[in-house]
DNA sequence: TCATTATACATACAATGTTGGACATATGGA
DNA sequence: TCCATATGTCCAACATTGTATGTATAATGA
């Protein structure tokens, strides 16, 4: 009874990032592809880690931590991945962003996939 | 040099309806576009009116106020429309969003509307 | 003039966004 | 050995947005 609340927009970002790199999204991995999501905006690192633990208190997404990698720096890695309340959260923000999407797609006239206009 | 700010959720959502309902945008019928763009959630009209206000602020919209309609209640209404640097922000959040779109679509394959894959 | 309708606006608080840097841990080379 | 450097995580403070709830104004009709 507690499912009213809706994703802010770097939420969902964030979100998507998440989903999308599989098993291998840990900060960094998440930050570039946010960075890609949002272009031409750039995003800092911090904000990243302080919105996937926000996501992460809501039970929105899971973490565990890896083992360090021989690299040279190759710290212990924090990786995460949906939960199904996360999914599902992220599929409600995905329907209202092509909502939008559609809407202003119609008002814009950017009509590369409407109906030919034959005269 | 302060072009850097990013439309939240709810300000591109409002900013939509604006643009969508041309030259009958003010608060209540914003409001009416609003809540079938964000269903099934609901939004307030007075979340609406603060919106507005701060897009205002931000010369992202444009308002004047019309002389009263002759109907029951009809008090002078505030039409809004947006500003060139508010249709330049919307086409950065949307670009955002088509991008977000894609990528979750190709993480979950929902493809009904996507290119007839012939054969 | 008073109840009712439609609309606008105000205030306060909660949630999210953003910055900047501190901390931790690994490697490689002087 | 020990320090410079690379990769990563996390915190604290502040700014901006989101939301709920209440108040104000102006018109009509009884």
């Amino acid at each position: 009874m507690e499912d009213t609340s809706s994703l802010g927009q770097f939420e969902q970002l964030v979100l998507t990032a998440v989903l999308s790199l599989g098993d291998n999204a840990y900060g960094v991995t998440i930050h570039q592809k946010v960075e890609v999501l949002n272009h031409p905006k750039a995003a800092a690192l911090g904000a990243v880690y302080v919105t996937l633990d926000r996501l992460e208190d809501k039970k929105l997404i899971a973490s565990k931590l890896s083992d360090p990698t021989p690299e040279r720096g190759g710290r212990a890695k924090r990786f995460y991945r949906l939960s199904e309340k996360g999914e599902r959260a992220l599929k409600d923000a995905a329907a209202t962003a092509r909502r939008m999407c559609d809407v202003l797609e119609s008002s814009w006239g950017e009509g590369a996939w409407k109906p030919v206009r034959t005269r």
